[in-house]
DNA sequence: GCCTGTGAAGCTATTCACAGCT
DNA sequence: AGCTGTGAATAGCTTCACAGGC
């Protein structure tokens, strides 16, 4: 198991995506300038990130295309692929499931749970919905370790209690409440409305600043 | 304009919406480790957020839950409101649409644009949803300065283009690309498929961990 | 000349720890 | 006794700057 700090797990995640890209237009080396380009970054930044990966580049060619696309595949993908649960099949859920359908063949959401029968046993986007109740049951027959939740705020701490028991060790919490879980469970919010609070405050800020500097 | 950093800004998004829950209960004090439990951070960094904010509290009673919220108010809302605008009403669009439906009175998703004539003209959760080419017209007559883009990858450097010619300020965008945009622009990143990698990587290493602990 | 690899420096964010107050 | 306010220490992340190699 290889060890890399949150933040270059992320910005690898989004390499490899523009790597693939380069491969398929048949580019087989980059040098970090480039890719830091690709990737809105500096080159020291790709640097350090190819360092932390143990792949050696070239001054000549720079860094070999394929050998970074499978070397950040030894880091994020766990060697048999990985099967996620995903929790709540509102607006949010289905616009996720479509979202992943058929992208990333190591990181696939099986199964879908909810507690509206009207969902219950549809197959939306491919993946089969299933009551809440069968949670435990499903997620231990598929081995699942990841979970997202896009259920409404007031269900999520419940949602998640149930998600861990089942045995859940990483959660995507796409509900605008922060979860109280046990610390070998690792939690990422994704909460939309801080994210648009954050880019409204910062547009303004932006502006007052080009302002004060005549831009 | 008060100045607060980026992370400190998040926080208070998270903040304000939890003493909102406060004072519907009649809490009208809170101390900083009871707010850090809420929010799942620590009480120092609630004291540091709060020394942003230019509150003072009482060793007694602690900070006073509305002044909190009027402070908070004071840096992230535009004092006249703000108007948002959507490009791309896909089922990512929708799911976004739906989400912020009479959420923040202070910022409202007011136009939505799509190229799908289908889809134009209709008013969805409230929202109208106009053509494409209209977008530079109805951001001048709102004013509008912050712009979600929901739309596929292959799409969503021209759409933002489109609209930072259109007089915008701030992105959040939830395409899984990097954007090229000039300095005075705020682009915040809403990747889901970065966060599920993020999750997936972490859900192991935690695994990993608690194993070599033996916990 | 222009690249990579990396120690060292710099920067930002968080936490510690304690004086001061009630 | 237990809280807040905050200088100082720490930790984590990014950038600099340059030696080494083709």
């Amino acid at each position: 198991m290889v060890w890399v700090p949150e933040k270059t797990v992320a910005r690898l995640s989004l390499y490899r995506r523009l790597l693939y890209e380069l491969l398929q237009e048949n580019q087989l080396y980059i040098f970090s300038h480039d890719l830091a380009r690709l990737a809105g970054g500096t080159a020291a930044q790709v640097r350090r990130d190819v360092m932390a990966l143990g792949v050696i580049g070239n001054p000549n060619r720079g860094y070999a295309v394929q050998e970074l696309i499978d070397r950040i595949g030894d880091v994020l993908d766990a060697p048999e692929g990985e099967s996620v649960a995903l929790i709540g099949v509102g607006n949010l859920g289905r616009a996720i499931l479509s979202y992943f359908t058929g992208r990333r063949p190591k990181l696939v959401i099986t199964a879908a749970f909810d507690n509206d029968m009207a969902k219950v046993n549809r197959v939306i986007h491919g993946c089969r919905v299933y009551p809440l109740e069968q949670l435990e049951e499903i997620m231990a027959a598929q081995n699942i370790r990841v979970v997202i939740l896009a259920v409404p705020a007031n269900q999520a701490q419940s949602a998640a209690d149930l998600a861990i028991r089942a045995g859940a060790r990483g959660l995507l919490n796409f509900a605008p409440v922060p979860l109280h879980t046990p610390a070998h469970v690792f939690v990422e919010d994704n909460d939309i409305t801080t994210s648009l609070e954050k880019v409204a405050y910062f547009a303004r800020r932006f502006d007052a600043n080009s302002f004060a500097q005549g831009a």
